[in-house]
DNA sequence: CATGATAATGAAATTCATTTTCATAATAGC
DNA sequence: GCTATTATGAAAATGAATTTCATTATCATG
């Protein structure tokens, strides 16, 4: 982890910018939370032991640490984007539209497909999404938990 | 087309809703419309026959239509939604980041490996979203058009 | 064809996530 | 330390989508 927030503070200044206290506190936050993070969850997360960071540097942090590469931003629909970290390999999501779990796969066969559909177009790819959504096994049993998030 | 918007208005009455004339010219353009057009690109088009009809309803117009499954609602992340009618079976889009064009693929191999996905970790999928963005094969090709929409 | 009940409309107001602005504070390099 | 530049945070702005509400249109019935 420091290792990680080392390197990013080298690249933010390779790149012209300046380390900051509030920054740091946020990615090392980002790094901590857990993945499919709302910026609201992360604010307040960070709140927790620097309560005077502003939203808004969150917003900015997180724009920094995708234009770096090391964050994700996803969309599920919910109204809200999430982030995830961009450490682990790439994968898609399952998500349960009843308790909101998410859960992560990859699937080397539909990769390789879409590398071939895409290809039949003359469409060169630089990126993609697929989500499944649905019910986990839990919510489909019926005895549905509570919404987690 | 006729007797979709007679199907569509027989439906409206039995889930005891009324005809409307302002309903009536928004589902027509909808389905006259382009597909993946987004809400004003509707209601711009609307307006050129009927001025006087708000953006609310065409708003409340495609929910209806979405919710008695003649529309779909899409996101490719431009921050504005787009619809398209659901007449039309499944398929999956690629979406150029350059000029907008979508193009419409459908792969049967994929679905099946999304199925087996899903079963594979208890899920039971209502719905998925699988979109490839990149350039299509003009904009690859370095002739890059204006961006269209 | 009234008429009363209910649904639909459109303008304006509201919501809510995100972005922008801007005055102030922090940081880097000298 | 000094100066130039970047970062911050509060507040304001933005913009898509939704809600509110007074008015209008539509339906069923007599
Ligand atoms: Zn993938
Ligand atoms: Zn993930
Ligand atoms: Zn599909
Ligand atoms: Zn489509």
């Amino acid at each position: 982890m420091k290792r990680l927030l080392e390197r990013i503070d080298r690249e933010i200044l390779a790149a012209g910018g300046k380390r900051s206290r509030s920054r740091a506190v946020v990615i090392e936050g980002f790094f901590r939370a857990r993945e499919h993070v709302t910026i609201e969850e992360l604010t307040r997360s960070v709140h927790e032991s620097a309560p005077g960071i502003g939203a808004v540097t969150v917003y900015r942090t997180l724009k920094l640490l995708e234009r770096l590469g090391y964050a994700k931003e996803l969309d599920f629909g919910e109204g809200a984007r999430r982030y995830e970290s961009n450490l682990s390999p790439h994968h898609d999501h399952l998500v349960c539209r009843q308790c909101g779990t998410v859960i992560e796969f990859e699937d080397r066969e539909i990769e390789d497909l879409q590398d071939l559909v895409t290809r039949r177009h003359g469409f060169r790819p630089t990126a993609h999404r697929l989500e499944i959504y649905g019910f986990c096994r839990k919510c489909a049993s019926g005895n549905s938990p509570e919404r987690s998030r």
